[in-house]
DNA sequence: CACCCTATTGATATCGTTGTCAAAGAACAT
DNA sequence: ATGTTCTTTGACAACGATATCAATAGGGTG
């Protein structure tokens, strides 16, 4: 019924060892013996058995993909990339929502490493900016690939972004527009993000010789609710800014609510810029400009780099950082 | 190191085989030989081996899946809810995207299962509405559970939510609201929740005493675009509706769109309907008045019923439908 | 009391791989 | 020719659970 490794060793007349050292790539292994041996596995069609694999190696073969971001935007993107870098490794993937602000969450999740075996973690924001559940990680020597850590140690893998080139860059074609008087809505202050892209915020003003005042800069943490708040807040300033860029697309929806609402149109008594591109910042009219990363490759190449160090693969898969792209769109209008 | 069920045997003063027949719950075990294993599995910790048991018993413990459909936050509930209710029971999940339009889809699936040995499949729309698809699995002898068919065979595991019910309570407001021009933008014409929409749509016209104008009504496939060119069309005619429906909420942002380029107010000029409760919906202004459904339980349904064939659980789990709950916010204006 | 039946339990084979270790052969140095 | 090392290969045990089937104990029946 099921071929076995033991149909495929009759077929090529070699032992069932010699099977495995060749569907393992194991080295030592003469030429034509392994030539032959693939022969019958494609003639027999024959697919090793996960569970005695795992059984015999004590290796899963499953990844986990840590989360606790709200974004199902963004969580949707991750998710589709790793599974691309997967599709043939023979790696699966199972999804761990996570509570950053738990006590137990380090010994919870090595807990849950421990129990299903899990082979290695990718982690995203914000528990990748959390220092010392990286090193709790590591000290149980659990492997892991980290996407946008706040530092990036040159021993672990991990994927980012140029988040502060970008606000630089974004926060320059603002300027470029005639805009001098900008808001800015920070982030999450969990997410090294939200600091890379006000840093760049604020170096591109500064070098720009523009002044930035204080009331119009606010805290948010990158949901909509957060940016209406602040724009609300803005708006009610004696004299409100001609630009404001949010940290993400949510808040800039919120911003735009609240202008709206406030009887501003957008973009022609306000310009807003977003970040991230989701599906949003073009479902809105005017549609944001805003920042894409590419968030699919950046995740498809974490899984990557963390099955290569499983797989021993000699590939140049090392940890990366992706360029976003700048993406300008009608909310922004030129003075 | 890691306890077996050797271990627990041991400590319990029993076989191995009566350890396994606890842990899965067979019959005939006497009670104190229940208890005294349980105590034992307790102290020491025991979590059976998936490979093992896997392996032995042929069953991967893995669910999987199956879907094609670009809504981002749609796939996360419906995801979540599976995750949810696979937490406790030892069943994992993997993810499949599809393309419902090729032609090798109904061989590529089974040969999905059989490789990986997957249990059983988790069926989202518009697979769910494939007659033939869904035979074929059952031909193959795999077990699915189906979220939303077209046509509920009571012998298949499947939930379902009351789209046409809602569609015609929505419709029902809409007109209490003063509303008698009243256009619709149908759906995907492959999702059967289309057509249970616009057929609730229709019948809720007609039984007010309301003509609709056919001019009015257009197809539309559930994206952004397609709504707004829907839109576009609408607002070109000579007269237009004060108020549309469109089957999903990303259409009805498209229309928002396409009726604020034109220089129409939602709601003043235009009140806007949409379906799903979709995070868009309440992140554009006005917000949306729309339908909500549980996704998110209604998955996790379909995951339970599942499992509980595979475990034979002996609990009211059964195939369901779920209810829809109307929320109506700032797009749909009284006349 | 002998007999049968049922409920409970355990000894052992088994699932399909990889790990261990040793053997055989090739290659090379002495 | 002999010893040494390295490459290639295979026999068999092992991973940790479940399946099979037989053994045992207890209860009811004639």
């Amino acid at each position: 019924m099921t071929v076995t490794i033991k149909d495929v060793s009759k077929d090529a007349a070699v032992s069932i060892k010699t099977v495995s050292r060749v569907i393992n790539n194991e080295a030592n292994v003469a030429e034509t013996t392994k030539e032959k041996v693939l022969a019958s596995v494609k003639k027999l069609g024959f697919k090793p058995n996960k569970s005695a694999q795992s059984l015999r190696s004590k290796k899963s073969y499953m990844l986990a993909l840590l989360y606790d971001n709200p974004n199902k935007s963004y969580l949707a993107d991750v998710q589709s990339g790793i599974f691309n870098a997967c599709k043939s490794t023979g790696y699966n993937l199972v999804i761990q929502e996570c509570d950053y602000k738990s006590n137990e969450l380090k010994t919870d999740i090595v807990k849950f490493v421990e129990d299903f075996r899990i082979d290695g973690l990718i982690v995203t924001p914000p528990l990748s900016d959390m220092e010392d559940f990286l090193q709790n990680l590591d000290n149980h020597e659990i492997e892991c690939s980290v996407i946008a850590p706040s530092t990036m140690n040159p021993e672990s893998l991990h994927v980012s972004s140029n988040d502060y080139e970008a606000a630089y860059s974004l926060t320059s074609e603002i300027i470029k527009h005639g805009h001098k008087d900008i808001g800015f809505i920070k982030g999450h202050p969990k997410h090294s993000a939200s600091h890379l892209r006000f840093n760049g915020f604020v170096d591109a003003i500064k070098n720009n010789g523009i002044h930035s005042n204080e009331q119009w800069i606010k805290q948010g943490n990158f949901s909509f609710k957060s940016g209406f708040d602040a724009g609300v807040e803005i708006f009610h300033s004696e004299k409100i800014p001609t630009a404001i860029f949010a940290s993400n697309d949510s808040m800039a929806a919120g911003i735009m609510k609240s202008a709206q609402m406030k009887g501003l149109q957008v973009p022609n008594d306000l310009s807003l810029a977003g970040f991230d591109d989701s599906p949003i910042a073009h479902q809105i009219w005017p549609a944001l400009t805003t920042v894409k990363q590419p968030v699919e490759k950046m995740a498809a190449h974490a899984a990557k780099i963390l099955i290569a160090k499983f797989d021993g693969l000699a590939e140049q898969t090392k940890s990366k950082e992706f360029k976003s792209e700048l993406i300008v769109r009608e909310s922004l209008k030129t003075l």
